[in-house]
DNA sequence: ACGGGGATCGGCT
DNA sequence: GCCGATCCCCGTA
């Protein structure tokens, strides 16, 4: 699954504040059917149009006045998309610290649209590719995946349909993770799942 | 043309 | 923890 194997990437943005590198340590899959908390659950609209587009390309969309950046991993007619949550900093910190009015430095990206500020992204990159190194791009492909151990699965945030569906994704007990300290670690409930 | 709702965040208690 | 801001999108008329 796509949202799992882009925990511990690189992203990187270059932008006219200069180059911002993260480690990926929060992600949410949305998926082609059966989930209706999924944008393209009700078909094509001219907002979620970037889903029904080819993989490995942005899908960006604005949430109660804020951006969430997506990246379609599924497109065989069936459209799919994992929401990143949150990350931590490699480079480009002054960058990030100024785009994020000078809070915390484990804030800089802890949650999608925070993440969105840090990083300058917005409605233009919408539908962009991110599989190529000129503006917004993942790189890490060929190194290890992140062992099983240390990853938890948990219900989406915010997401109030479709509590069933455990598509969380994130790093154990990374302070960068979004939401609560308590959502930060292993929920008690999901310890026993066996890794998928 | 209109109105309800949302994959959020930050401030306040 | 709870609440309100804020605005764009989408379903309905």
């Amino acid at each position: 699954m796509v949202a799992r194997e882009l925990l511990g990437k690189w992203l990187v943005r270059r932008s006219r504040h200069g180059e911002c590198v993260v480690e990926i340590v929060e992600t949410e899959a949305y998926l082609a059917t059966g989930d209706p908390a999924c944008h393209a659950a009700r078909g094509m609209t001219p907002r979620n149009k970037a889903m029904f587009g080819p993989p490995g390309r942005a899908y960006v969309y604005a949430i109660h006045s804020r951006w969430c950046f997506n990246i379609v991993c599924q497109s065989r007619g069936e459209p799919a998309a994992v929401l990143i949550r949150a990350a931590r900093p490699v480079a480009g910190h002054a960058i990030m610290a100024r785009l994020r009015g000078g809070c915390r430095e484990r804030d800089w990206l802890r949650g999608p649209s925070r993440l969105c500020q840090a990083l300058a992204i917005d409605k233009r990159l919408n539908r962009w590719p991110v599989d190529r190194p000129t503006r917004l791009w993942v790189v890490g492909g060929d190194q290890e995946p992140i062992a099983d151990d240390c990853i938890a699965v948990s219900p989406r945030i915010g997401v109030t349909s479709a509590h069933d569906l455990h598509l969380r994704f994130f790093l154990d007990g990374s302070p960068h993770v979004s939401g609560p300290r308590k959502w930060h670690t292993r929920p008690v409930e999901f310890s026993e799942r066996s890794p998928t």
